[in-house]
RNA sequence: GGGGAGAUUCCCGAGAGGCUAAAGGGGGCAGACUGUAAAUCUGUUGUCUACGACUUCGCAGGUUCGAAUCCUGCUCUCCCCA
């Protein structure tokens, strides 16, 4: 199965942002199909996050692209660059894990990544089989090939040196780390977000110094999270998470903004270009936008869910939204009463879990924010019914049961 | 080793003895509106036994009727020189 190269090259290249040196990767290819060997796609992944969101799955549909076209996927859990704390996209220094924690992070990872890859044509490594024997003498010559001149230039750095932020000198490891990776694997090619590209290239010349073939850098784009603006990542709260439920995706995918309609259905979905290209030009005619957000909250969901569920979700999220009818499966919580049952709002909100603090109550109420069984209420005390429905916001509820 | 600068609430960043629970922005939350948890506008954003009280400006002490603001020591960060 094959395929010509013009065909590979078209599947690999759609929603790439940079192939460097595209001409080697042709040489790859044809070296490939020639001699009928896969290459070696290579894919390092950090364990310091717990939970794959949809921004990590714009590089793992890539990579299972490749499988598809019958390439070797390699993914290497960086257990040993997690203890170092990998200073990527982040102005301050990461903490360091501990060894229980990557490895409870490890088979997350690889739990949700089946989700995407196809687990017996992958290949899982873990980087410390070869970094945790290193002696210091190793360290010292894998330092000497770079220079603290050109380990300044990756943007990162640049940034915190100039802001007067600290750098720990263990973090110029990282690069070298992840690119020993690639010389120690042999890649043919690594994948990674845009981000990644100093490190990337790093692998690249290491290889070389090593009197290796260089690997090729294949670039993808960073996704943006929820507000639009910053990258989606769980410490900023403003992701998806592939395990997230049915309700959850949905209702996020309809708060993103509308301009990011288009970048999630190239990124996200397996929508061809044409399509995109057709959903674009009916949103600019003055089509409603949240037709195709539903349209997107749906195929996604059902990529990570079923197609049933994405129904579901929907007629739930309209139900409430719309029609502004309490949803299905609402929290129920067990309340036990004391004299009369009258309580004060802001410490009951409070008790139930609504509102973090009952200063947080209060001004919930104030603010016209609490709805008792669907009506608003303003009085400070409300004397609970067993199967009340206690709402504050648009989308936190709760049913008391009196025990 | 020497010399400077700095640490403020979720984040950035003002404040330089009482008017400071601490400007402004970001983010969050709520309300209005709508096309949706978009956009826009408005409000709000330490806690509590709540018109009052308590805790918070790196940590620990001190001066003062009164300290984020002044003093002492400590911790951490950055820059320059060696």
């Amino acid at each position: 199965m094959k395929m010509s190269l013009e065909k590979q090259l078209d599947i690999i290249k759609r929603g790439t942002v940079e192939i460097v040196p595209m001409d080697e990767l042709v040489k790859k290819l044809e070296k490939s199909i020639r001699t009928n060997k896969p290459l070696k796609i290579k894919l390092g992944l950090d364990p310091s996050a717990p939970d794959i969101h949809l921004g990590h799955t714009v590089v793992l549909q890539k990579l299972k692209q490749f499988q598809d076209l019958g390439h070797d996927v390699i993914l290497i859990i960086g257990d040993f660059t997690g203890r170092i704390g990998d200073p990527t996209g982040k102005s301050t220094t990461r903490k360091q894990l501990t060894e229980e924690e990557i490895n409870a992070n490890a088979e997350t990872y690889k739990k949700q990544i089946f989700r995407i890859l196809d687990p017996n044509k992958t290949e899982v490594v873990y980087n410390s089989q070869w970094l945790s024997n290193f002696n210091f003498e190793d360290v010292i010559r894998l330092a000497a090939k770079t220079t603290v001149a050109r380990i300044l230039e990756r943007d990162d750095f640049k940034k915190r040196y100039q802001d007067n932020q600290p750098i720990g000198i263990h973090e110029f490891f990282y690069p070298l780390m992840q690119g020993f990776d690639s010389v120690e694997l042999r890649a043919d090619i690594e994948l990674g977000g845009t981000d990644q590209k100093f490190n990337l290239l790093m692998g690249r010349n290491l290889q070389k110094e090593y009197g290796q073939e260089g690997q090729v850098a294949l670039m993808m784009p960073i996704l943006e999270g929820l507000d639009g603006v910053m990258k989606m990542s769980k410490s900023l709260n403003n992701y998806i998470g592939v395990e997230d439920s049915p309700k959850e995706m949905f209702g996020k995918i309809m708060s993103i903004k509308d301009e990011l309609i288009k970048r999630y259905f190239t990124l996200v979905t397996s929508l061809s270009n044409e399509e995109i290209k057709l959903i674009e030009k009916k949103i600019i005619e003055g089509e409603n936008p949240r037709n195709y957000k539903v349209q997107l909250a749906k195929n996604i969901i059902s990529q990570y869910h079923s197609v049933e569920e994405a129904d579901k979700a929907e007629a739930e999220f309209i139900n409430i939204f719309s029609k502004n009818k309490l949803p299905e499966d609402i929290v129920e919580v067990v309340l036990k009463i004391e004299g009369d049952g009258s309580f004060w709002v802001p410490k009951l909100l409070q008790i139930l879990g609504l509102v973090g603090s009952s200063s947080d109550g209060k001004r919930m109420l104030e603010q016209g924010g609490v709805k008792v069984n669907g009506k608003k209420i303003s009085e400070a005390n409300l004397r609970v019914e067993n199967e009340m429905v206690i709402q504050v916001g648009k989308r936190k509820f709760v049913k008391i049961i009196i025990n």
